[in-house]
DNA sequence: CGTTTTTGACCAGCGC
DNA sequence: GCGCTGGTCAAAAACG
């Protein structure tokens, strides 16, 4: 039940991502119609990774859905760089389920700011995957109507396999033969 | 000691 | 043109 690889079948990944605990019980849909990579929702208890600590209850229903239009064609200041074209950034949009807000998909993030919106209490963190040359940008905004409802935008596409924590490598060894059919 | 988080400033786009 | 809003940068702190 930890990976099968039905190509048809949803196919859940168990990664860990921070510490030790990999208790991972995560069921995504990977449809991957638009060749992007399932969401994992971790939901660790006892060890919180180092922001602070939510209550973790064991109600981790996770349910990741992809409603959200994807290609919002927003476009982006013009020529702020060197010949960089201003095209419109497809951002992928997921609505996860979780009492953290850290969703940690086995890349490695770095924040880069946190800026609060309006109609909402809880501020929106903007992240950025660390690997050179891969500039894909997340952001993770809470719901304030559903504490319960994290969303998470993803702006751009890896071109690194995945970051492997310090896991059992074998696991995220099948778990990037998973990742590595869509392209 | 290196890396990441934090937090205010800064900038660009949009509405009025 | 001004002010608001959203997004990014960067310096210093914090963490391992």
């Amino acid at each position: 039940m930890l990976f099968p690889f039905s190509s048809t079948g949803p196919s859940s990944y168990p990664v860990s991502s921070t510490i030790t605990n990999s208790h991972v019980f995560n069921n995504f849909q990977g449809d991957t119609s638009n060749g992007f990579l399932g969401l994992k929702i971790e939901n660790q208890v006892g060890v919180p990774p180092r922001t602070e600590v939510k209550d973790l209850n064991s109600s981790s229903q996770q349910s990741a859905s992809f409603s959200i239009g994807s290609e919002t064609t927003d476009q982006l200041k013009p020529g702020k760089k060197k010949g960089e074209k201003k095209i419109r950034k497809p951002r992928y949009a997921f609505q996860t389920r979780s009492q953290v807000d850290i969703l940690d998909d086995g890349y490695r993030w770095r924040k880069y700011g946190q800026k609060a919106v309006k109609n909402n209490k809880f501020p929106r963190s903007y992240y950025r995957c660390t690997h050179q040359g891969c500039n894909v940008k997340k952001q993770v905004q809470r719901l304030t109507r559903d504490e319960g409802i994290v969303v998470t935008t993803y702006e751009g596409m890896h071109n690194h396999p995945i970051e492997k924590p310090t896991d059992n490598f074998e696991h995220i060894l099948s778990q990037m033969q998973i990742y590595s059919n869509p392209f």
